[in-house]
DNA sequence: CTGCACCTTCCCCTAAGGTGGAAGGTCAAG
DNA sequence: CTTGACCTTCCACCTTAGGGGAAGGTGCAG
């Protein structure tokens, strides 16, 4: 199949499979006698599984080493494991900055609703930040 | 005072002094003989504002906009209202994102951590994502 | 023959907030 | 006179995941 073939079948644009095998996470692909990409079916199920991991938040970086283990014909599940768990305390990380970033927003904006705009500090750019 | 005065004295760079001029948060500078850049006092607490708005989450566009309309003798009370207001409203946004995400990623981590590895399936490149 | 849809490579562009380095000017101390 | 610490401008680069579009090749239908 071609490239745009393979890409409305995995939901995505050519352009972003070309930029995926630049990228390492497909093999260099096969080409026809006239220099066009011909792609195996089971590109599609690579790429649908590409798509999966990017959804759950993993970078192309990350997805790249898994397909990696598995090309070499290694089975990637404790890597994986190990992927999803530092996603995992990534992501508690994040929630915990913004969960803190929003109560400080949240204390300034408190701030500017209960106060009077004529009591504003001509020396102050803002008293409110 | 020297650009690098004017920096260590914010907690900032020279760079990132000369970068928020060129951002049109810092009116251009007064220049000396020599053609240094030479700052009033007053552009230590300027910076010192634009940094505690960055810690707010908020642009350099933001911010600018509000020191716009500081710099233009207005009020910018209910400006800075109003964009806390969306700060807010972005900042829940982000948070249900990422929560709904984790849940996504301890869904798949939760199933890797109860297979068993050799049950790996070679057809998939990995049964957990 | 001409269109049209598809493919190729190549390079530039985006958002955001800077950072790094090159090439050169200024000034005080030793 | 030289060294070193400043300063100047300008241009390039970083992160991520692609998108836009040029210039040109391919293949089928009308």
């Amino acid at each position: 199949m071609r490239i745009g073939e393979a890409a409305s079948a995995a939901g995505l644009t050519a352009k972003t499979i070309r930029f995926y095998e630049g990228r390492g996470l497909l093999p260099t692909a096969e080409r026809a006698a006239n220099g066009y990409r011909d792609y195996a079916l089971d590109t599609v199920s690579r790429l649908d599984f590409i798509r999966r991991s990017r959804m759950a938040g993993l970078t192309l970086a990350q997805i790249r080493d898994i397909l990696t283990i598995r090309d070499a014909g290694g089975t990637p599940c404790a890597h994986v494991r190990d992927v999803l768990a530092r996603q995992l305390t990534d992501l508690d990380c994040q929630i915990a900055e913004l969960i803190a970033l929003r109560a400080t927003v949240a204390r300034y904006h408190a701030g500017a609703e209960a106060a009077d705009p004529e009591s504003c500090d001509p020396e102050r750019i803002c008293s409110y930040l």
